[in-house]
DNA sequence: CATGAATGAGAATTCATTCAT
DNA sequence: GATGAATGAATTCTCATTCAT
């Protein structure tokens, strides 16, 4: 269940998922717009948005939100959950590539672009604590995994060094997200992943 | 470094500072036990500890504090503004030295470890908007300014590569910060500040 | 005496009664379940049970639950109703007997030993306020007679005093269910109800 | 502390109590005003009543309140504390009576007669679960030792059967008050009283 | 000046009831 | 008729901030 990425990454509106019999079509409609708000909400104005006002956006009813996701908490998990999936399906859809250098590379990027626009989700995950952890540590799973696999092919044809994993990959990436959404700062998002970059190529100096 | 009141105090409430009238001894105790107070709890807790209890481990009643910091998020800018002046200071004080790659690497290694111990209070910057950022813009442009200049040294004996600039490098420290503060985090702020470094090193390859 | 859904339904929607066209047959099952839901789940956590939560267990829908009681009120009106109407029956019972002092006091301890199955119902009654008992009357009325005929009897028999009248009967035995039914009481409701019914026994002392 | 009875039944207002540094002078009164006006709507509405409307009958607001009582559930224990405690000292000032059975009895009838007028207070100790009867213990025991003493000497007077006790007496008292109050009750509590207390009575018959 | 009591606008969550499927 | 999704008013409780003592 929920196993597979790409079924998941299906995100917001697969029917018949989950070992649950298939909501039903309004059902999945509101499950879809309580989640669509939630994203944009979360993105614009942080995690602090009150639920009355998510359910406001999403043209439903608190009590509705509430029925999808017992928990305010429960609707962050399923938002991250869903995006890394997304994300770990993009990884997948590369690993294919002729180029595995420039696969790797292109994904980190794209792991870039896509975050700044979600200011704050990740933050969020940071401060729910260990409960959140646990839930979404399938998805993450993944995600390492198929970050991983990217990586190990990128180092065998030379395009980054070798003593570099998959984690760490992704906590320099998730750590590049966090702070390009950092309202005054200084350097964009690019300007920092090229140093990142940089510094997972093979280099002969300074080691 | 937050250990000496009188340091704490210097940052905007000191003794004949900032045209307003000196404060009185016991009001200048309570200013540094109230910040004293709030850095330890914001790094414990996080920045969701109520005021009452700052106060209260402050030892002192809210009415006292709100006096010397109308508002919580001038207790933020209080306390970053001081941590920032401490970071100025300390890289003033590796300026002089005779090895400047290893001054400027040092440097973002006490930044890294330092800023490890106080989560969330990077993460309240991040998201108390706008008007923060302005007062607290002087510390950092001085700390920009320091940071540039040990930055200057650094590149003329070539131990950095020349397309950096000092905000690059707040704005990667800042990440690695930040990241390495949430928890599950895969990479430890070492392993990361690792690959930055060398992402900022001099490099042949990958340009 | 709950435990005959046939028996249960009797209350106020059995097959061609009151006016109402017969209900289907499955209808009248569904009927039957929730009841039986109800009074065992009111029972077991007193009257804050949620509907849905009650529907579910009788395996029904909350949309369900509302075709048969418009009102959770309602609901419990028919429980009750139910109930009292179960003592009645008893009462009438025991009415031939040829003991008519034991068949009164007897009578009584079946009261509370029911009862005291029943938490919170009766108390529930009691906090619904006026109309509630506006609709409950009918039975209860019927209950008051058949006591008031066991009471009669038994008097002329010289087994209770003359100058209890049903009502006051019913009322004690209500304040002795009650009673028993509240958490931490020292007392039994048996030890409660041995006193009560020295009290309504011939005395020659006290009076 | 606390286990004074007359002190504890000063009630709402006395200064200097419990150990405690004594309240302002307007947070005694806040309390007082938020205790009399919750003890009036209980009466009068039930337990249901909102905590706001609590709070805007006192005159205070909802802050005021949850200052003095963290949660609502701790208000019904102060105001039961405060009843129990109340009738508790009622039992104390008529102990050296000269007529013990006089002084039992007419206890009886306080007890009874104003718990009329506290509709749903004793419900509500009732629905409150485990915790809430460890709180109001203390008082509660004091009660039971009063009216136990006070049982004692109507006893040795012979006024009083000797095989009841004083937590089956209060049982008793509890169960008459509770019952008086549900509202179409049919008998009085007097009606109901005079049955217990000659139930109470030494009798030669029926045992 | 220091204190901590008072304030009251939210915040998250629940649940009786309605209504589309 | 049955179902269960949707609704949203109501409820309890929190916490930044003000103000009487």
């Amino acid at each position: 269940m929920a196993s597979n990425p790409t079924t998941v990454a299906t995100g917001s509106g697969g029917p018949a998922v989950d070992g649950q019999r298939p909501l039903r079509a309004d059902a999945l409609r509101n499950r879809a717009r309580v989640l669509q708000a939630a994203e944009a909400l979360f993105a614009a104005e942080g995690v602090g948005v009150p639920v009355d006002v998510i359910a406001e956006k999403a043209g439903v009813g608190v009590g509705t939100l509430y029925r999808h996701f017992p928990t305010k908490e429960k609707l962050y998990e399923a938002i991250l959950i869903e995006r890394i999936a997304g994300f770990t399906a993009d990884a997948r859809r590369r690993l294919g590539s002729e180029n595995p250098g420039q696969a790797f590379f292109g994904f980190l990027e794209d792991l870039v672009a896509q975050s700044s626009l979600k200011r704050d989700l990740i933050n969020a995950m940071a401060g729910a604590g260990v409960e959140f952890e646990v839930v979404a540590a399938e998805a993450k799973l993944a995600l390492q995994a198929a970050v991983t696999d990217l990586l190990v092919v990128a180092q065998r044809a030379g395009s980054v060094r070798s003593d570099v994993t998959g984690p760490l990959v992704l906590s320099l990436i998730g750590a590049t997200c966090v702070a390009a959404d950092r309202p005054g700062q200084a350097a964009s998002s690019n300007e920092m992943l090229a140093v990142v970059c940089d510094g997972l190529r093979v280099t002969g100096a300074g080691r």
